[in-house]
DNA sequence: CGGCTTTGACCTGCGC
DNA sequence: GCGCAGGTCAAAGCCG
């Protein structure tokens, strides 16, 4: 079914009241059925806005959750500041969810995954479908877990590498960093370019791990293996209209909120953690006021 | 036996 | 210049 069709049959459920078979005896105004069109159309819009502005709140507080972890990290200034511009120093990357695709930091080869783990899981493993090899750890300052080193073994001459650290604040939480570009497709996935989303773009996950985000872009819960949507994602990538590109990326969050379950889930507590700390600064203020 | 992990040593860049 | 900390190397050990 397409789109449009999906759109019509949404429209004739929207009275169920309303049996289609008796409309010769009771037909109801033409301008009701206008009247229920427009109000249709009007909660789309407000659904949509919805999305949009749950999708911007969302990459806000990736965003900010990286900031956070790079400052709290006093070593590699050079690094750090080379991140926040990445990050932060491209103004347009704080819409990018919406505005632009891709995003600035995917395009600088650098890209960071979460992915939800057993805590007690004490291996720093996140299966992403590439064959990596171990080549060192380290415990660093600022978190009691190690962090572990890989460099992609699938080619002998791919220059990607991973960093994988358990989060400091969340044990059951694996925060994997990508860099570079793989020169070669991804194995489970032969003919699909990773061009897309470099150290991201087809990775599958295995089921006993799962991915709820990528910092500064929701990337991972686009299944960018899904050659239509890889397709449908360059198609609207080539498209110079930028309301047509925002338009196509908040209907794929929609997708990903209604299939992927966990998606939902991190969502839920993203936001949710934003609300809480408005309300906390929301209340300080209000203190500090009174 | 080959590939992978482990782990201590070494290298490098930054702050003081 | 020195110390600190992140990143990398490479030898040793493990495993299928």
């Amino acid at each position: 079914m397409d789109r449009t069709s999906a759109a019509i049959t949404i429209d004739l459920n929207t009275n169920p009241m309303h049996n289609p078979t008796d409309h010769d005896h009771d037909q109801p105004p033409a301008d009701d059925l206008i009247e229920e069109f427009n109000r249709t159309k009007s909660e789309n819009k407000k659904l949509n806005d919805m999305l949009t502005i749950i999708c911007r709140k969302y990459i806000e507080l990736m965003q900010k959750q990286s900031v956070e972890e790079l400052f709290n990290s006093k070593k590699r200034k050079y690094d750090d500041r080379e991140n926040f511009d990445r990050i932060i120093g491209n103004s347009s990357f704080v819409h990018s969810c919406c505005n632009e695709w891709p995003p600035k930091e995917i395009k600088s080869n650098v890209s960071r995954v979460h992915v939800r783990i057993d805590p007690s899981d004490s291996s720093l493993v996140v299966k992403d479908g590439y064959q990596w090899r171990k080549y060192g750890q380290k415990v660093t300052r600022d978190n009691p877990s190690p962090r572990a080193y890989y460099k992609c073994s699938f080619a002998p001459s791919c220059p990607v590498k991973k960093k994988v650290q358990k989060s400091a604040n969340d044990p059951s939480l694996l925060v994997a960093t990508y860099e570079g570009q793989h020169n070669h497709h991804h194995p489970s996935t032969p003919g699909i370019s990773v061009s897309l989303l470099p150290g991201v773009a087809g990775a599958s996950p295995s089921p006993g791990s799962t991915p709820i985000g990528c910092s500064g872009s929701a990337a991972s819960t686009l299944d960018f293996t899904d050659p239509t949507i890889c397709s449908k994602m360059q198609s609207a990538i080539a498209a110079t209209d930028n309301t047509a590109v925002q338009q196509f990326f908040v209907e794929q969050m929609a997708s990903s909120l209604t299939r992927n379950p966990s998606f939902t889930a991190a969502l839920a507590a993203a936001i949710t953690g934003r609300i809480l700390d408005d309300v906390s600064e929301d209340n300080n203020d209000s203190l500090s006021n009174s």
